[in-house]
DNA sequence: ATAATTTTTTAATCTTGCCTAAACAATAGC
DNA sequence: GCTATTGTTTAGGCAAGATTAAAAAATTAT
C-alpha cells in the first residue's frame, strides 16, 4: 500500500495531482510549465509513470493519477506542508521562506516517519500559508470553508484564513500591510475603480488592500454580527 | 565560504574525512567499500572533488581532504548528528532507526538552517550515540574523554558515553541488555577465557557483556570513589 | 630481482532525467 | 474542407553517477 517514487517521480504525481483538481486532466505543456521542464521530459516520464501504474496517459490527452499516484501525491503534500510547519513554528522561520526547503524535506521518510512528525506538531490542520493538511489516507478536511475575497460586501467582518499564491514576494507584502491568517478585518470601503479595498482591523487600524492583493487571499466570512446600534 | 556540493559528493567527502582521522590517507579501496560503490567509481569522483579543490588526490596512493572538504564534510556530520537528536528526542525514534533517516537529511539546508535546528534542539553536544557533534565552524569538542572498555580493572565504576558501531542490530543488543548512554556501571569480573564481563548497574541488578559488546562501548572512568571500608 | 598478488585506473556501457530540434497530431480560422 | 497554429511526441544527445571487464601500477613474496 505505501510505495514511494524517486524524487522526480513525485514531483511530477505532485504537480498532475493539483493540475488535475483544477482542470480534470493535466495536460503535457501545463505539467512542464509547473516543473520548468520542457514538454518533451514531461513525455518521457509520463511513459514511465504509466509502466508504474501510477497514472493513466492518453496519448495527445493527458495525464490523470491512479488511486496509487494519488495516494503518493496526497502523501508528499502531507509531508511538504507538515515540514513547512515545523520550519516556522519550531525552527522559526519566515513564511516566505519554508517552500524551498520542504520541495526538499518532503521526499524523505516513510509513513511512520510523517505520523510522527505529525504528532509531534500536533496533527496541525494547515500549513503556515493556510493550506489544508491532507490526513494519513490523503482525505481532505475544511477545503471548502475558504473563499474568494471578491464577495465581500460592505460592512462584511471576515478573516484572513488562507493565500492562493504562496511566492516569497507576495508573503512579505502582506507582513508590510501587517496581514496575518487568523486576523479579522472589516470592510470599510470598496473602490471599484481599480478594485483596491479599505479594511479595518479590530484595533481599529485601516489597510488599503490593492485588488491584486485582495484577489490572492482566502477569506472566511464571520457570521453577520449585531452591529450595537442595529441591536 | 559555504558553498556545497551534490548529495554523492557530500557522501565522499564525508567517508573520506573519517577514513582520514583513522589512517591519515583514504585509499580508494576503502571509499568504495564504506560508500558500497566500486573502486572505479571511487577513481571518477576522486577528479570531480580534485578539480573542486575539495580534495587532493595522487594516483595509486589516496585522497586527503583540502581545508574546504574538510569543511563540507564536517558540516554533513553536524548535520546528520543534529537531525539524529531530532529524530530522538523530538519523533520518538529509537537510536537504532536514526541513522537511515539522518543520511539523507543531512543533504538538506544552508548554514542558516543548521543553526535554527541547532538552537531549537538546544546546542546538544552529542548525537544519541554518543558522538560529538562538531560546532558550526568544524570543531570537535570532547571527542578524547571516551576511551576503551579493555582498559577498566576490578571495581572501577564507569558511565557509558557512546558507541564506536552504531548498526542497528549492535544497538537494539544493547536495549536488550538495559544498557543506555549515560548510565553507570562497576566492573564484578572480567573473564580472560572469553573477554567477557560481569558489571553491575546502580540499582545494583548484574550484566554479562560479552567480549564483542564491551569493546564496542566508549566509557568514561569515574573518579575513583573511596569505598566505604577503606575510608 | 623477478614473479605473484593486490590495488588502482582506464575503457566501454548503463540508467535517470533532462535538453534541442524535427516530425507528427489536433485544433482553429477562413 | 484546407491551411495555420498550437501542442505532443520522437530522435539524438548530454551530464552525473554507477557498473563490469581488462590493463597498468604498486606491493608482497620468494
Amino acid at each position: 500500500m505505501n510505495s514511494t517514487g524517486s524524487i522526480s517521480q513525485e514531483n511530477y504525481l505532485k504537480a498532475i495531482f493539483k493540475l488535475q483538481n483544477e482542470h480534470g486532466i493535466a495536460s503535457n505543456q501545463a505539467i512542464a510549465e509547473k516543473l520548468a521542464a520542457t514538454p518533451a521530459a514531461v513525455t518521457g516520464m509520463l511513459r514511465k509513470l504509466t509502466e508504474l501504474e501510477w497514472v493513466e496517459h492518453t496519448a495527445y490527452q493527458g495525464a490523470v493519477l491512479t488511486p496509487k499516484g494519488k495516494q503518493i501525491a496526497t502523501s508528499t503534500i502531507r509531508k511538504h506542508r507538515l515540514w513547512e510547519v515545523f520550519l516556522v513554528e519550531k525552527l522559526q522561520f519566515k513564511w516566505d521562506a519554508v517552500h524551498q526547503w520542504a520541495e526538499e524535506l518532503e521526499h524523505i521518510g516513510d509513513a511512520d516517519f510523517t505520523e510522527r512528525l505529525d504528532a509531534f506538531l500536533g496533527c496541525p490542520a494547515t500549513d503556515p500559508h493556510g493550506d489544508p493538511i491532507p490526513d494519513a489516507n490523503g482525505d481532505w478536511a475544511g477545503n471548502e470553508r475558504v473563499i474568494l475575497a471578491d464577495v465581500l460586501a460592505c460592512n462584511q467582518e471576515f478573516t484572513v484564513r488562507g493565500v492562493s499564491n504562496s511566492a516569497s514576494d507576495f508573503l512579505r507584502h502582506l507582513d508590510a500591510l501587517n496581514i496575518q491568517l487568523g486576523k479579522q478585518f472589516s470592510v470599510v470601503e470598496h473602490f471599484p475603480f481599480d478594485g483596491s479595498w479599505e479594511w479595518k482591523d479590530e484595533s481599529g487600524v485601516n489597510v488599503r488592500v490593492s485588488r491584486e492583493v485582495a484577489s490572492q487571499l482566502l477569506v472566511e466570512l464571520n457570521r453577520p454580527q449585531m452591529s450595537s446600534k442595529s441591536q
